[in-house]
DNA sequence: AAGCCAATTTTGAGCAATCAAAATTAGAAT
DNA sequence: ATTCTAATTTTGATTGCTCAAAATTGGCTT
């Protein structure tokens, strides 16, 4: 009886041999995103048809489909979760993603607001060779151009907890270290604005009644931003790393 | 009546945007191949079948697909061939496929044996701005690593006639410039013997009895090639260029 | 308890690409 | 002319992914 339930191993690329559609890895992708916004609850098909962009019925008949391949876990009316082999691969495709990200950027010289649409295609054709490659090229790198975490080859993230623009000290001068959106639009603003990872800066003040955080950035303007921009900005204070 | 059928715009990528699946792309680049191989004869369905590994019944109404989207002329019965449009598309396709072989060996180090399959992934992925960026990056270069010109962005090539090893003149140094194959077990074996592009080597003699061709490669003992090998191999006298 | 609502699931259908196997056809051989 | 043969085309099914629209369901109101 070859091939016991259990206790499959997790090496290499086993994940991605065999279903593996690239419908199939955006779903789970996308579950994995969802399931960490979401604090690991289980996902709504409402919810995963509108990121999937989806009528609610594909997006039933396309989870029964992962649950046949071990993929998640599915509760008529109660939602899905990935298994500990989805989660694998969601992982697996989130490196592939956000390294292919920084290798558009660093490599290529595109725009880091115009990066994912790019990775979310090529992320799927690129062999596991020339990933690593890439991984070599850019000398294994921690970070994507949104300052996303790249998992391991082996599967693993560490993705620590931050605060954000809408909730650090205020005063104390906090590095930017990622941003939580992949609009383009809003990246070029998050750009104009000099709010890049890497850029210090100092939260002056927060007016909670006008929902607005009040930003010093060296050398230029003060600028304000909606608490719901804020909050999508994290940041570090630069004593530690 | 917008879009009359001829005088179409060839700027840009036209060809790619309306019906342009990966599947028909493959089509369309293997029927342009066979149909330079074969010297602007109708390619039969049986070949195509055998080409794009299927069975001859899918190459049928695939044709008949391409013909609907006006990529080929499809006579039943008596084969199919590019138009103007599909000729066009397939010129892209091979700019994109060269475009990234010669990338994956420059850029990412990969073996010249080995991008022939990746190129095949990553041919229907990449975007033109990518594709634009590597031309960039690479100095917009002629060749790709087997010696295959690559086509403009126009979609125009210049493919020069070319002896062989089994036809140039004997006694005077050649040097090879491109080599007609993409297996890896046979590019490997010329790359053993030291006959890559760039080599330059001098044809001994001929058997035409034995089928045989001898090699004088410098610092190398002399090697001796099939005559089938020899003709895949395409040299240039060293003089003009 | 009955009714209602919104989310979900089911059903039926369609498109692209494929195969297997049967039917057709063009041309060569008799 | 008839027959044969090999290539080709047709037909009918299948798979993966999708939508539209109808049916179901679980929980909330009243």
């Amino acid at each position: 009886m070859p091939g016991a339930p259990d206790s499959f191993d997790l090496s290499k690329n086993h994940e991605r041999e065999r279903v593996t559609s690239s419908t199939v890895e955006n779903y789970v992708r996308q579950l994995y995103l969802e399931q960490r916004a979401s604090d690991g609850e289980m996902i709504l098909m409402g919810r995963l048809a509108t990121v999937m962009g989806v009528v609610p019925g594909t997006a039933t008949s396309m989870v029964k489909a992962l649950a046949d391949a071990g993929l998640v876990e599915y509760q008529p009316r109660g939602g899905v979760r990935l298994t500990a082999s989805g989660d694998k691969l969601a992982l697996l495709m989130l490196r592939r993603h956000r390294l292919i990200e920084l290798f558009l950027v660093k490599v290529l010289g595109l725009d880091w607001s115009t990066v994912h649409d790019e990775a979310d295609a090529l992320e799927h054709a690129i062999s596991d060779q020339v990933l690593e490659r890439i991984d070599k090229l850019l000398g294994h790198p921690a970070t994507d151009p949104h300052g996303d975490p790249i998992p391991t080859s082996k599967g693993h993230v560490h993705e620590p907890r931050r605060m954000s623009l809408a909730n650090c000290p205020l005063g104390k001068p906090q590095r930017i270290v990622r941003v939580l959106d992949q609009d383009p639009e809003f990246l070029q603003f998050i750009e104009r604005q000099g709010l890049m990872p890497g850029s210090t800066i100092t939260v002056g003040s927060r007016e909670p009644a006008a929902e607005a955080v009040k930003i010093r950035i060296p050398r230029r303007q003060e600028t304000s931003l909606g608490l719901a921009a804020a909050a999508k900005i994290l940041v570090e204070s630069p004593a530690n790393s």
